[in-house]
DNA sequence: CGGCGACGTTAGCTGTAACTAATATTGGAT
DNA sequence: ATCCAATATTAGTTACAGCTAACGTCGCCG
């Protein structure tokens, strides 16, 4: 064992493996679905789990499927929270505009220091969600669940609250979603639906929005309860 | 050549020789210098400064003596730039004390992308010094030289302002230094200078402080024109 | 002027984490 | 039941940047 400067205990590159898993649900996920999320060779990925699987923060299944173990998966989440509470930071503090928090954020999670991030919290006031609407892990590693449903699926008529947008890696995206008021927080009512042409009509801050299927991949919506316009 | 996170120009690793090289005077650095300013072995060295110098950044004189070219300078000034900035940053925006901002500025340096170095700078409103009293390099490398003296060189009597604090590696070091209200800006006097036994009795905002010649290492004064005491 | 010690270099390894090419496995369609 | 295509693995390489051990080259001291 050579040492430069003070190998941290689990690698960039892994924690990028583990944040991957994590968000891929955590279990039984394929070689090649890691490989597609990371940009990386399959090869590299078996390595890889071979390497993490010999550390105990994932398990392998048949035909490579691997599963984070309870260690694991709390490592992840708490690159998950750093990645978080940086975005949150960058968009608040710095004012970066939110399309651009999460390539930044991808970076230096990585590089921040325990004692920077609890700086860093603090400057943002300990927030339970990042720009994106997403929860923050606590700093035990725990994720809140959260069951929401896709805005394209919110019957015709109805209203809901955007709780988050996924997909924040496309800057072009999250600037068009900001632009027409998609944003977590925003009211909008279901105008029209018409599921088999995959187009939407909505209401979103008082003016009329057209999007497709597509378009809206990712929006998420917590149902109002009492909302049936 | 493989490629994963866009190599970076300069890689860390460089960027440390540079800044170290810079910081050692720039020219004719003997290999052995380097080596211990960076920790490593002098093999290490050898081969970086190869490195360096096929890139045009370093300049091999005879017996291994290095020296920057003027892009390499230019290239270790914007390292410092960065550095500087990143300090100032985590003192006044983060609120961490000035004895533990080095340390971490020296991971950061490397990792912050453009952007967010501006964000940063604007942040802390584009300042020309550091916490330490260091001359920040501007956005193109230039790096103002300045002529100061050593605070144990100040003549008994005198008065000075404190104007630079180096060796901000040692936390302990400053530490004691902000205790004893050395730090940049202050107005000191020196009452008494035992120069042969290197004791030194500091008058420092109206307190008496007395200290060794090494205690005061690295506490750069500009002297006052008309400070005669 | 011979040799010692400091300094530097050469050679060869280590570890991380990527890659390609070739091979094995496996599940589904014929 | 067989074969194909997708998927995963093995084997071998690359790049970076560190390391140790061994060797070379001065300069100076005696």
């Amino acid at each position: 064992m050579q040492e430069q400067p003070t190998r941290p205990a689990v690698s960039r590159s892994r924690q990028n493996y583990l944040k991957a898993l994590l968000q891929l649900g955590g279990a039984a996920v394929p070689v090649s679905a890691l490989a597609r999320r990371l940009g990386v060779s399959a090869p590299s990925v078996t390595n890889m789990l071979a390497r993490l699987a010999e550390e105990r923060l994932v398990e392998l299944g048949p035909r490579g499927a691997a599963s984070l173990t309870a260690s694991g998966e709390r490592a992840a989440a708490l690159v998950l929270r750093r990645h978080r509470l940086l975005e949150t930071f960058l968009a608040r503090v710095l004012e970066l505009d939110w399309s651009e928090v999460h390539e930044e954020a991808e970076e230096l999670e990585h590089h921040v220091s325990e004692r920077v991030m609890d700086a860093i919290e603090r400057s943002v006031g300990h927030p339970t969600e990042d720009p994106h609407g997403h929860p923050i892990p606590d700093r035990h590693g725990r994720l809140p669940r959260r069951a929401l449903a896709p805005l394209a699926a919110l019957p015709e008529g109805s209203r809901a609250r955007v709780c988050e947008v996924r997909g924040g890696e496309d800057p072009a995206r999250l600037t068009r979603w900001k632009r027409s008021g998609l944003v977590p927080g925003a009211e909008v009512r279901m105008l029209e639906a018409n599921s088999d042409e995959g187009v939407f009509t909505l209401e979103i801050g008082g003016r009329r929005v057209v999007s497709g299927r597509e378009g809206l991949e990712g929006v998420m919506i917590e149902r109002r309860p009492r909302g049936k316009a």
